[in-house]
DNA sequence: CAAAGCTTGCCCAGAAATGGGCATAGGCGT
DNA sequence: ACGCCTATGCCCATTTCTGGGCAAGCTTTG
């Protein structure tokens, strides 16, 4: 593991950016030096009371920032969302490994690559609560990826995703709203499909109360229908994928 | 940063774990060189069929262990709901800048304590649909915690977890129901809270074609409510967190 | 002690979701 | 050309959810 050094010196150079520029510049050198053309961090933090924070950081050709941010692609970007479908980083050739592709999802990628963006490595963080981040390294349509540098750029990348953290604010973020443990139970079982009724049997209440909790607790967040009061409840850590998965398919 | 010759190879070491016992054999010579006296690797793969798997890595005293399985505290661990909540590593004495903490967590940490597990480190690796990961390293009641030596942790614990991946199975993912275009708008549209109405007027189509697409969409993941059917598309990747984030949250 | 919050219970009216059936039109592959 | 899938549209009856108001007992907290 010759490159070590190498890591140890752009891991401790971007951990060390305290503005957006110096973050810019270190991320460009690191991609450079890693046999990378083009980065690009995305960070995207969601406070509990609604101020958000985003930062997007990369040297991607225009052409394609224009169409990405003009046609608002993030909330649909295949590549994002296996993000959140890998643990590790990940080639984007392999991207159909993590998620099934749409026809749409491939337009998306076809017009990337005609956009000067050809393969990548993407280095994903998802925080359920509160924030997700990717950071990429790709190479130009007929470049080659420096194989030998993926572990690298999974630490740089993990550590820029961490610097990002740091510069848009770690977090002191506010918990507006807390269930209570009756209302979360109500609401797990909620998510594990059960109905009023069925949660009242579950829990030994009445489906009167059932039904008043979920409702308190969707005031809490805020939300009109229980969709979202689940998604909320998951996003805030109340209940867990855990809770819900295990349940669904016992291990 | 001395440590990264460490770090490097303790990550050799454990990344070369081609089985559970050399994993865990890795993982207590370790911890052992970092500075802490228990470690414990919780890796939860969940594959599409049903067939799940999971990995219990752990030098846990016997006592803590049994009431932990015994009472099946995973669900309620209030250390594994703030790996949900965390990007990077934390500890567990910070446990409450992550989530909010009820009595019964707290008394939870207080019989961990008791039973001979005092501050640790817990470095999180989430996946919605695939996998669930924590790797902690933890000191006795009285032991100190080796701050210099939580970058190494971080590294060491995401190697050894990306190990338990692969001895666990990287997972060929199985694509049980893939909804098509429409199918994954809808369900995309009702996630973010919308009506079959509200989301019929979004797409330019029909409520009742709305209503339409939602119904095979649950008949194809076998649900009989939008709760899971909106679950069932996160896990499987069809929509992603970041589809949902952006509309209500910024509200 | 008093105030606040949690839990429990009930009623009601309107909105939304669910499950069933039916039908037309277009695309895609064999 | 035929079958299969998808998208679109509509109808119905039943269940469930949602938002509103009301009230009692209990614990925690100031």
């Amino acid at each position: 593991m010759k490159h070590f050094n190498l890591t140890e010196e752009l891991a401790h150079d971007i951990s060390g950016a305290d503005k957006e520029e110096r973050l810019f510049a270190a991320l460009s050198n690191a991609a450079d030096r890693m046999g990378f053309d083009l980065f690009a961090l995305a960070f995207d933090r969601r406070g509990g009371g609604g101020e958000g924070a985003s930062m997007l950081v990369h040297n991607y050709p225009d052409a394609w920032a224009n169409v990405y941010v003009g046609f608002d692609l993030s909330g649909t970007d295949p590549i994002r969302r296996a993000g959140e479908k890998s643990m590790t980083g990940f080639q984007w050739r392999d991207v159909d490994r993590y998620i099934p592709l749409s026809r749409g999802d491939r337009q998306l990628l076809k017009v990337a690559r005609e956009s000067g963006i050809g393969d990548g490595f993407t280095v994903p963080r998802h925080l359920p609560g509160e924030a997700t981040g990717s950071c990429s390294f790709a190479v130009a349509p007929n470049g080659r990826i420096p194989l030998e540098m993926l572990h690298a750029a999974e630490i740089v990348g993990a550590v820029a995703l961490a610097a990002a953290r740091q510069l848009i604010g770690t977090g002191s973020y506010i918990r507006r709203a807390v269930l209570t443990e009756r209302q979360r139970e109500c609401v797990l079982w909620s998510a594990r499909g059960k109905t009023a009724g069925e949660t009242a049997g579950i829990l030994g209440i009445s489906e009167e109360t059932v039904v008043r909790h979920l409702k308190i607790a969707r005031e809490r967040y805020s939300v009109p229908c229980r969709q979202m009061l689940i998604l909320c409840a998951l996003f805030d850590g109340v209940i867990g994928f855990s809770d819900v998965y295990d349940w669904w398919r016992p291990l």
